[in-house]
RNA sequence: GCCUGGGUAGCUUAGCGGUAAAGCGCGUCCUUGGUAAGGACGAGAGCCCGGGUUCAAAUCCCGGCCUAGGCUCCA
């Protein structure tokens, strides 16, 4: 008989749900070579209960293992957290006393942070040359297990390093070390066997980092790069960069002329052209409609308020760090973060009857928020944005109606779009106003509301709004990325601060619950996930010019301007350019109008027009009457695309 | 706020100590054109702002403003 321990047997349960009984000392890479020698051999990692572990890791009785091999989505991982340790390499090669701090894999790819390290842009490519070097040599990556104190002698001149090692020590951690040549580092890992096996890597770019990210810590140097296994996946990554590149909404808020964010006006606040305009006009047109629809009265509020509203509605206790905050003479003022305090007063301005209620307010409400400079970006993230806000007044009984009547509305916004959304129930946050009591309360009604509809929903704790828990809306657009848009919330605090009131049937006075709710969020956010939805290629309801009417000649001018006339009510131009057709449809082309209308001496001979559409198509001899009823029926429908040739 | 880039004509960018360039757009003219750029000429620039170095600064240095990306996906 052997060692009692070895003879112990445990069991792991693979992927297909299948257990596998293997010896209780056994590693990741015992288990796959259990499976099979094959499978043995390729064995890159393991995945134990979810977390990427080394193949030389122990097992453990009921553990879920999945073995990682060549080509997974994990092996990408591995690869690319060994790519970090050769550019840690070829770092330490051609920079001396740089302090090693973390080199992890992401997502996209992998960091490296040092300190001490002063590199920039044009270096990058010399590092980036070493790391092929690395590569090239192929070194053997070998792994090391050590006691604390061994690693402490080790990593004496990583000051880092160190402080790492000492957090696993109190932690009773087993510690690991990569070698890779003359080159070697703390890490849990997992790794590749050599460095030949990284494919191919490019490096990004430098950006700063805190040490642990927290400010208070120095500020390191962070050089992004992302591996893959070929030069092609490389370039399809590169490719997917310039894809999202040339969606970006500053460039093609830029060249049509939608909105602009100067200097002299500061930082975060966009200026809308009259093209931009347009756009968000027909968007506040669309809210305004569905408001009116669902029985909202609007109102109007000023930008600024005396400190005292924001003492009673609690931001200037929860909020003030984020507020822009004034004196006047001897008052103090803030501009609005929020638009709920205003209608709130307005609300209390008032006596009601339980028979009143609900009563919903409307306002496209432009608020300021001061968030941190670094932070902002584009219209994605800004100073000033106008929130097509609402806040309903209701009694208690009335929740569940009205949350259901908002996600109608919530639904038919994001379904004219063509945008796929999911949502979450965000709770209580730990800084926070209003009673357990009360938010229990108002959490159990938003979940009962997401029940009852049999949808799908995340839980996201402590996520919810200071003031009350909240369903938020997430969508995603047509390249794939995820936005946050709508929300509806709770709040159960906001009419207690107001010392709001409602007579009720039995003549006692009774506090309302109030609602917040916004159907796109901002119209900066939600008109900057449209352009790069949409490219800015806008459906015909939105795009800023809808026709475009080309004269073949100068001689079809005057019919030109005839057509454009009848089609009175459309935003309708005519290029009377001294130029040829062909720089007229390029021209259109490249100004993104749905439509144009081309218009020779045939057409004038004819009475009609030839219609030509942003894909290409074309047909001659239509008639205009036949196809302005089409626009009329296109733009009605809020129909996506151009569609009277398809 | 902090780190690293960037700010030059309306737009996109080149130039990086020695008389400010190009393409697009714009204007005028030739051309009157039939389906994704016809041609010629021309106008248009406190080179982000302030200071410094230099015989000489868009260019180098310092400060500021604006802008892009980044600031745990934890060895």
């Amino acid at each position: 008989m052997s060692e009692p321990d070895s003879q112990q047997r445990i069991a792991v349960v693979l992927p297909d749900g299948s257990e596998l009984e293997v010896d209780a000392d056994a590693t990741v890479e015992d288990c796959a070579y259990e499976i099979g020698p094959g499978l043995g051999s390729d064995t890159v990692a393991g995945k134990l209960d979810g977390e990427l572990v080394a193949k030389e890791a122990a097992v453990y009785d009921g553990a879920e293992l999945e073995i990682v091999t060549d080509g997974s989505e994990e092996y990408l991982r591995v690869m690319r957290h060994s790519a970090s340790h050769c550019l840690a390499q070829a770092v330490e090669r051609h920079y001396d006393d740089v302090d090693l701090a973390i080199g992890p894999p992401t997502d996209e790819g992998f960091y490296y942070d040092f300190d001490n390290l002063d590199v920039d842009e044009e270096d990058l490519a010399d590092l980036e040359r070493e790391i092929e070097e690395i590569i090239a040599e192929d070194y053997e990556i070998e792994r090391e297990e050590l006691s604390v104190d061994e690693a402490r002698d080790r990593l004496a001149d990583e000051p880092y390093k160190l402080e790492l090692l000492e957090e696993l020590a109190d932690e009773g951690q087993q510690v690991t070390f990569y070698k890779q040549g003359e080159w070697e580092d703390l890490c849990a890992g997992p790794h590749v066997d050599s460095t030949g096996e990284i494919g191919v890597v490019k490096l990004l770019e430098i950006a700063g980092a805190y040490w642990r990210g927290d400010e208070e810590n120095t500020m390191q140097t962070r050089i992004y790069g992302t591996a893959f296994e070929d030069e092609s996946d490389l370039e399809e990554f590169v490719e997917r960069k310039e894809e999202a590149e040339k969606r970006d909404h500053r460039r093609i808020g830029n060249e049509m002329d939608l909105f602009s964010i100067q200097d002299v006006t500061g930082p975060g606040l966009p200026l809308y052209h009259p093209a931009g305009k347009t756009v968000l006009k027909e968007l506040e047109d669309f809210v305004e409609s569905l408001n009116q629809e669902a029985g909202y009265d609007y109102v109007e509020t000023p930008h600024v308020f005396k400190t005292d509203l924001w003492h009673r509605s609690g931001h200037y206790e929860n909020y003030a760090d984020d507020m822009f905050i004034f004196d006047v003479g001897d008052d103090e003022f803030g501009l609005k973060p929020m638009n709920c305090p205003g209608h709130a007063a307005i609300f209390q301005d008032h006596s009601w009857s339980y028979r009143d209620l609900p009563i919903r307010y409307a306002e496209n409400g432009k608020v300021y928020r001061k968030e941190q400079r670094g932070e902002l970006s584009g219209l994605s993230r800004v100073w000033a944005f106008t929130i097509d806000d609402g806040h309903l007044f209701i009694r208690p009984d009335q929740i569940e109606r009205e949350v259901e009547g908002i996600m109608d509305m919530i639904t038919d916004v994001l379904e004219t779009f063509d945008l796929e959304y999911e949502m979450a129930l965000a709770t209580r946050p730990e800084k926070s106003v209003g009673s357990d009591e009360i938010w229990d309360r108002a959490e159990e009604q938003l979940e009962s509301v997401l029940e009852k509809r049999n949808l799908d929903y995340e839980l996201e704790e402590g996520d919810g709004a200071f003031y009350g828990p909240k369903i938020d809306f997430a969508f995603e657009d047509a390249i794939g990325r995820s936005w946050d848009g709508p929300t509806v919330q709770l709040d159960f605090n906001m009419p207690q601060r107001f010392d709001l009131d409602y007579v009720g049937e039995d003549n006692e006075e009774h506090e309302p619950v109030m609602i917040h709710r916004a159907l796109y969020g901002s119209y900066e956010r939600f008109f900057m996930m449209l352009i790069e939805h949409y490219e800015g290629n806008f459906p015909l309801w939105l795009a800023p010019e809808q026709v475009r009417v080309l004269p073949i000649s100068d001689g079809n001018l005057g019919y030109a301007h005839r057509v454009a006339n009848e089609f009175d009510g459309f935003r309708v131009e005519v290029d009377d350019r001294d130029s040829t057709l062909e720089r007229k449809i390029r021209a259109a082309h490249d100004d993104r109008v749905p439509y144009q209308i081309i218009v020779g001496d045939n057409e004038e001979e004819d009475g009609n027009i030839s219609v030509r559409d942003r894909f290409e198509d074309q047909e001659y001899d239509v008639e205009i009457e036949a196809f302005r009823d089409h626009l009329e029926a296109e733009r009605e429908e809020k129909r996506t695309e151009p569609d009277f040739l398809q």
